[in-house]
This record gives structure tokens, C-alpha cells and sequence, in this order.
DNA sequence: AAGATTCATGCAAGCGCTTTAAAATCGGGA
DNA sequence: TCCCGATTTTAAAGCGCTTGCATGAATCTT
């Protein structure tokens, strides 16, 4: 048993043309059946694996997808990188395409090496997460006809390209609503400076639901800091739990800072739930071990990789189909960190 | 200003060859630099971004390095994973090339897909990690002549590849060390069944510390589980803690491990550090916020991927340079889940 | 001033595949 | 028997780049 290293070698073998070989091992509908067969076996026996560098070049596909690195802020890393890199992963494979992993460069723009890349034509397609408000990079790959599925929305357009996304204002809004019932009337919400969407969209929620209440006695207070900076965090946490009047329920924007706040305050003497709730927003691994456990969100990050992987391969086939949305309301895990409503 | 989409068009708008232009674009020594100045110049006016594909096809070097996917274990996926990518794909950001993942599919052979990899021309070097006891791909690699670097090692062979890895030996021996001097006699370890080696040398180093001891008043009790069999891990740690001479110190393979391991423990009326001492290995993100906090070895991961990443561009480079080895002694992270032997 | 050396650039042949358009083959009705 | 349309296969032209070798210009020897 020899070996084909090349489509050649092996339509040699088989006394076919290069041509045929080609068509057979992609399954066209012009080959004959049977030669099809002969040429799939024969290449199993040779171990013939064509090459993709090849295969790009003649066909214009490349037969990868990017995603690119969400520039890492030193240290604070996505706790769920891995996990939707990994779903990402598998979802493509079925169709035999794979993840590209591509990272800014450290003084590079992100757009322009965004436009590099699918310029270079190392990509079929783009997965592009934690977007932000009016992304420019969306507004990008849109004019130059990429195709790419987005995880997050634009916040004001959300037609004319395919996104994804968790609901999260329902999310913050039913939180609202459960402590409401609690009876909890001073409320905090603990955010992020970003202009990603996500948090806007939560914030949202959590406002009307408590404006529908139109309840004077409700109270508000919203902090909110820059997403790495550790000392701003602090600051942060420390002004929505000062003085008396301080908030008895707060809904955190992710996990990260709930957990934070959960430390700050019992380390000033409050228990959680008794004095406080605190409701997050990811469902991280740590939200399961802190003590006590973390009401949260489950943001089902494997589901939405597997869905947009699925989305994405769908628009490379059909770059011209309509685009499709889909909106996952996230599943509310209730543990211990939420109660009644201290009595005043 | 007009587009240049491919090194032609840039060639004729200079009024040079290709061949001059593609060595230019290369900084080869045999360009003038004045010409080189003036062709990158042109370049970047004219938006020209080679296509990597015909780079890869002409060249033969893709530009790609890959990484295969640990196959998941349904759920359980690596807490490291985001991180250890990222590092990865920024150290390889600096050299131009990117980082491809792979996943192998669901039904088929990891060492094959491996081998349809580098056959296939997709990459010029691969990232094996979780290496196991004489591990397969390591061997095929090897005889196949691709350049690739290990995360970890095969245990009885430690030459003839370049590896880098924690020295899990030393740090379960200081661990020892420091629980020993704690006045703890009654040992035990938790660990898993894989053939992974890095666990064989952590327990070797266990092993080895207490054996050198030769003190009489020494025991250790071993258990160990399937990786992904909640049920059979339960097991485990309830044989770990069963009867009255039950250790007074654990060592846990993993912080997963170990933070179950404290759960069952407080869950049957145990205090810790008071009645049982636990050190963990890897640092994940949770040994922080567990109650106690675990005492545990930092994997530093990311200092790991950023080292691999550039030893695997330096085979890639010099494939017939010598091999290198890394061996990093992990810090153990003080917290509160070890403390002084309870008195008999 | 002619040959020997550099230095800078160009020619042309591929890399291994896909794909358009055209050719060969075949069965069967007239 | 011959021709037609349907079926199956092939020839050949790239895809956009790299690179070994050759060439021409410029500089240096003696």
C-alpha cells in the first residue's frame, strides 16, 4: 500500500483524471455513484489528505472561521473563554471548518486587524462576541459582506445581521420582580462602565420593571465602574453599601462583581441574605462554591456557541439568506443569597 | 488611491516584479532597502494584505499552529482552557501566526485526526497538552518530523521533545513537608484514574516525601475516581473520610477534587482546618472563594502557554536545534483550608 | 580597458487543488 | 445502422504567491 500525497498520485492510481478524483471526493452530484466509491475507498487505502492550502486557494474558501481574542484586560480573563471556544469548536467541526484564534496585537487596532484578517482570506466567516453599542466592527464586516454571526446586539439596530443573545433585561427584570415580592424596596445595582450592550440591555430591565411598579417607596442606587479596575471596583461596592439607607437587594451586572460584593459586605458585618440579597448574573463555577451561594443567571454560554456556530455555518452557505435572530431567556439558579426583606 | 489586491497589482503599480515584491514584502537582505521602504510604503497605501492561502500553497508553511481540543467530558470542561488559549494565541500573535483549534469528532480516533492534521498542511506545528503515559501522539509526531511542544511529559521518557511542565513532584512533597511539620501523621490522597502523568508525579512526590520519612507513625490512605463520574467521586471522598481513622490531612490531584472533597467534609459535621487539613493543586478561580479559601498550588497556566508558545515558534524556526525542557516549580498559595494536626 | 565581483532585480516554474467548458461514451428510438 | 440526448469524464486554465536560477548593472581589480 503506497502512499498519495497528492490528487494527482491518486487519480494516477485509479487511472482517472485529476478532475473526476476532485468532484468524486466532494460528492458531486455528476460523478457516478460507484466511482465515487472507488475513488473514497482508494483514497482511505493511500491515505491521501488533500491539502487546504490548496483547496483555499482554488476554491476561495478557506475552510476556517475567526474569532477574535477579547483583548485581554491583564489578569481578568473570561471565565468563560474556554468554554464557548470550546462549543464553538465542535460546533464547526461537523462540518469539518475550524476555529481560527486570532489576537490583537498589543499596539494594533482591533478593527484594522479585523479587516487584515478576512482580507488575507484566512476565514470563511466571523464570530464577533461582546459587542458594544453601535460596534464598529460589525458596521465592518456588514460592508465588506462577510459573513458573521454576532453574540450581543448593537442595542439600537437589531436587523441586518444575525445575532444572539441572552435576554437579559427579562433576566433583571423578573430579579427585580422576585425580590420585589421579597419585599425588598431599596434597590442597588452594581455595574460596569462599558458600552457593551449586555449591560444596557440589563439595566433596562431592571428600570422598567421598577418604574412599572410606580411605587414611592422604591429606591434606586446605581454604581457603576471601570470593568479591570480593581480600586474603582472597590470604591464602588463600598458607596452602594454606605450608610443606613443603603440598599437591602442589589442585582450585580456579572458574577465577578457580586461575588466582590458579597466579600465587601460581610466584611462589614452584613449576612447575606438576612441583611442583604444579591443577585448576579453568569452563573461562574464560583458562584456555586461561595458561601452563601450565589443567586444568579445561567448564561448557557455552550448553548450559544453550539447555536452560533450553527448560524454562522448556515450563513457561509447562504450568504444571501435572511438573517436570523434568536434571543435565549436565561434560567434563574436559585441559591442562598437572596431572602425576604429585612424588617426595618 | 486604488485597491492592490494581489502582488501583481502592487508590483505593476511600482513598475517592479513580483518576485521583487514578495521579497521585499519578506525583507530579504537581497532587496535594496530603499526598495523596501518604497514597496511597504506602496503596500500599505494600496490596502495590499497577501492571501495566506497562496502564501501557505507557495511556501508551504501555513502560518497556522494547532491545538486539539481535550475531548469533554460533557460538562466538566477544562477551567483552564480560556486562559491557557489565550496566553497561547498571544504568544503567537508577536510571529504572525495564528492558533487553529481542533476538535476531534465525536466518534472518531484522536490520533487520527491528528495525523489528518498535519497532513493536511493545516499547520506547521502543534500544542499537545494532558500528555499521557507514553502517549501516542507524542510518538507519532515525533516519527512524522512536526515540530510540536508538550505540556507535560511521558513520564518514563523525558528526551528526544521539547516539553515544558509544573514540577507537581516538588510541590506534593513541600506539601507534605508543611503539613508533617503541622504535626499531621494521618495522610491521604485524592486523586483520579486517568493516565495522565502528571498525576503519577504528583503522587510519586507524596509517596516519596513520606517514604523518606521512614516514620512509623505514618499512614496514607489513597483513593482515587474516574474524571467524570460524579457518582464514583462521591464515593471516593465518603471512603476517604470514613471511620475514625480517617486522614487528618488531605492531598486532592485537583482544586476540583479538593473543593468537593470540603464540601463532603463540612457536610458530615468536619471542620476545616480544625479537624481536617486539604491542599489542593491549579488555583482555580473558586479555591478563592470557597470557605475556607484552599490552600493550593498556582498552576500559572498563562506564564506555561506563553513559554510553550514560544518554544513550539523556535522548532518551527530550527526544527533541528536541540530539544529544550522547562521544568517551573508552582507556588503554593497560603489560605486557610490547612492548619496544626488536631491533638488526638 | 577587460575581466572578476558584487549587488539588485526579473523570469518562469511550480505549490496542489477547483472549475468551466468541452469531449468522450453509451443506450436506444427511428 | 445512424444519430440524438443523457451521462460520465477530461483538458486546461487558473487561484496568488514563493523561489531557484539567470540576468543586467554597477563596482572593483590589475
Amino acid at each position: 500500500m503506497g502512499k498519495a500525497n497528492s490528487l494527482s498520485d491518486l487519480a494516477r492510481h485509479l487511472g482517472l483524471s485529476p478532475a473526476t478524483v476532485s468532484r468524486a471526493l466532494a460528492q458531486h452530484e455528476a460523478i457516478a455513484r460507484s466511482t465515487r466509491d472507488r475513488v473514497a475507498r482508494a483514497a482511505r487505502e493511500l491515505g491521501y489528505v488533500p491539502n487546504r492550502a490548496a483547496q483555499a486557494l482554488a476554491s476561495g474558501r478557506s475552510g476556517f472561521v475567526g474569532f477574535l481574542l477579547p483583548l485581554r484586560g491583564r489578569g481578568l480573563a473570561d471565565p468563560f473563554l474556554g468554554e464557548f471556544v470550546s462549543a464553538l469548536t465542535e460546533g464547526f467541526a461537523a462540518k469539518d471548518v475550524e476555529l481560527l484564534l486570532s489576537a490583537v496585537p498589543r499596539d494594533g487596532s482591533e478593527l484594522r486587524h479585523l479587516e487584515h484578517l478576512v482580507t488575507s482570506g484566512r476565514v470563511d466567516g466571523i464570530v464577533l462576541s461582546r459587542i458594544e453599542r453601535d460596534d464598529p466592527r460589525v458596521a465592518l464586516l456588514r460592508a465588506r459582506g462577510v459573513p458573521f454571526v454576532a453574540h450581543g446586539r448593537l442595542g439600537a439596530d437589531e436587523t441586518g445581521y444575525s445575532w444572539l443573545d441572552t435576554d437579559g433585561r427579562a433576566a433583571f427584570a423578573e430579579a427585580f420582580e422576585l425580590l420585589y415580592t421579597l419585599g425588598h424596596r431599596r434597590f442597588g445595582v452594581l455595574s460596569i462602565d462599558d458600552p457593551l450592550t449586555f449591560r444596557a440591555l440589563r439595566e433596562d430591565g431592571l428600570r422598567a420593571a421598577y418604574a412599572a411598579k410606580a411605587d414611592p417607596g422604591l429606591s434606586l442606587r446605581h454604581v457603576s465602574c471601570a470593568r479591570y479596575d480593581a480600586d474603582g471596583r472597590a470604591r464602588a461596592i463600598a458607596d452602594l453599601l454606605a450608610g443606613p439607607e443603603r440598599p437591602t437587594a442589589i442585582l450585580a451586572i456579572a458574577d465577578g462583581l457580586a461575588l466582590d460584593l458579597m466579600a465587601a459586605a460581610q466584611a462589614q458585618g452584613l449576612s447575606i441574605p438576612q441583611d442583604l440579597s444579591v443577585i448576579g448574573f453568569d452563573n461562574i463555577p464560583s458562584a456555586r462554591h461561595v458561601t452563601p451561594g450565589l443567586t444568579t443567571f445561567d448564561a448557557c454560554i455552550a448553548d450559544c456557541a453550539t447555536q452560533l456556530a450553527a448560524m454562522l455555518l448556515a450563513r457561509i452557505a447562504a450568504p444571501d439568506a435572511p438573517h436570523v435572530s434568536r434571543l435565549l431567556t436565561p434560567q434563574l439558579v436559585l441559591r442562598q443569597s437572596h431572602g425576604p426583606a429585612p424588617q426595618a
